[in-house]
DNA sequence: GATCTAATGCAACTTCTGTTGCGTTAGCCT
DNA sequence: AGGCTAACGCAACAGAAGTTGCATTAGATC
C-alpha cells in the first residue's frame, strides 16, 4: 500500500507511521465504534484531508493497520501435535482476553463487514496465519501421527473456530479450558481420517 | 421489550411492528451497514424521533429485530446424530449463502461489537438455538451413541463453529462439504469422549 | 362520549462527518 | 543551489445524524 507512491521518502513515510500508530491507539482506546479519522488524525498531528485522501475511511485505516501483524508471528514447535494445538488455541484465548491485544484484530472483523478492502486484508491476514500455523500439522503428518492426506489448514481453523466462535458469536466466555478442548476436538477429528481433503463423499 | 408500556394497544403496537418489518427489509435491501434510523422511519410510515424514542438507535433496532427468529425452530430428528449435525451444519450453510436470510443474524453480530442490548440479544438468541440444537445430542446420547456426560451444547458449537468462522473470520467460502465435514468432526470428537463436561484436566 | 395523557408528529437546531478549492511545504531532480 | 510538483495544511462548506420543545393524535378510563 502506497508503495506506488511518486515520493516515497521522508514526510510520506513519516506520516504513514504517525497515523498507523495512532490508529492503532484510537482503536485500542475507543475501540472500533469509537474510531474517528478526525481523533486519528489529531492523534498523529496531521490534518484530517491528509487522512482522508490516503485512506479515504476509517476502515480503509483498520485494513492497513493489519499488515504488519500477520508478518511476525511463529507457531509453537514443542514436539507433540497435541500441545502444538493447545498452545496455538491457548495463545488465541489470551489474545482475545486482553483488551489491548484483542483490539486490532476485532477492529478488522467488524470493518470487513462494510468494507471490501477490509475483507482482503483479514483474507490475506488468515490465509497467512492458518499457512504459519499449518506448519505445526505438516510436522505432525511427517512424523506419521496423522492419515496421510490430512488438510494441515482444516486442523488449524477447527483448533480455532470454537475460539472465535464463542468470543465474536455467541458471545459466550473463554478460558483455556475451551481451548484445550478444541485442539484435543481437532486432534481427534484428524487421527480418525475426518479432515482428509479428497474426502468428498 | 416495550412490554411494560402503559399503552399497549393498538397503535402503538402497528408502529412497533411496522418499524421492525421496515428494519428487516432495509436489512435485506441495504445491509448493516446501510442502516438508518431515517430510512427505517420512512420505509415503516413514521417520524424519525419516534423510532429514536423507542429505539435509541440503530443497535436497538436491530437487537430487537432479532427476538422473534429464535423461537420457531425446531432441530431435524433424522434419527441418526451424524445426519441431524449434517442438517444443521448444512442449513447454517445454506442460510450464509442466501443475502435475505443472512441479512439478519449477520447484522446483530456487526451490532453486538458495538451495543451491549444487541450482545444480549445474542446471547440468547444463541442460548435458545444452542439449547433446541442440543435436543439431537441428547436423544443420541440416550440411545447410547455417545459417552455418557457429554456435553449437549459443546457437540453443537464444534459442528457450527467452523461455519462461522470461514462466513465473518477468514472469509473463505462455504459450501456443503465444509458443514459436512464440521459436523464428522465434532460427531469423532464426541464419540472420542473429549467433549464430556467434567473432563477438566 | 368526554376526559386524560401516553405516544406520535413536526420543525428547528446543534453536532459531527466528509468534501472542495486553494495556498503552502518539503522531497526529488538537475 | 534552485526549480518542480506531489503531498500536506487550512478554511469554508455541504450533508447527514441526532436532539429538543411544543403541538397534535388517539388509546385508555370512567
Amino acid at each position: 500500500m502506497t508503495a506506488g507512491t511518486a515520493r516515497p521518502g521522508g514526510r510520506t513515510a513519516r506520516v504513514r507511521a504517525a497515523v498507523l500508530q495512532a490508529t492503532y491507539a484510537e482503536l485500542v482506546a475507543h475501540g472500533y465504534a469509537g474510531l474517528t479519522v478526525e481523533n486519528v488524525a489529531e492523534r498523529a498531528g496531521v490534518h484530517k484531508t491528509t487522512v482522508y485522501r490516503r485512506w479515504e475511511s476509517v476502515d480503509g485505516l483498520i485494513a492497513d493497520a493489519l499488515e504488519p501483524g500477520a508478518a511476525d508471528w511463529t507457531p509453537p514447535d514443542t514436539g507433540s501435535l497435541e500441545q502444538d494445538l493447545i498452545v496455538i488455541a491457548t495463545e488465541l484465548v489470551r489474545v482475545f482476553g486482553d483488551p489491548e491485544q484483542r483490539a486490532v484484530p476485532e477492529a478488522v472483523v467488524v470493518a470487513a463487514f462494510q468494507s471490501s478492502r477490509a475483507v482482503e486484508a483479514l483474507r490475506r491476514f488468515y490465509a497467512s496465519r492458518h499457512a504459519r500455523a499449518a506448519q505445526v500439522v505438516t510436522r505432525a503428518i511427517e512424523r506419521g501421527e496423522l492419515p496421510a492426506g490430512t488438510d494441515p489448514v482444516e486442523v488449524v481453523r477447527l483448533t480455532c473456530a470454537p475460539v472465535f466462535y464463542r468470543v465474536f458469536i455467541t458471545r459466550e466466555p473463554v478460558d483455556d479450558a475451551v481451548g484445550r478442548r478444541a485442539a484435543q476436538a481437532a486432534l481427534v477429528a484428524a487421527r480418525a481420517g475426518v479432515l482428509v481433503s479428497d474426502q468428498n463423499s
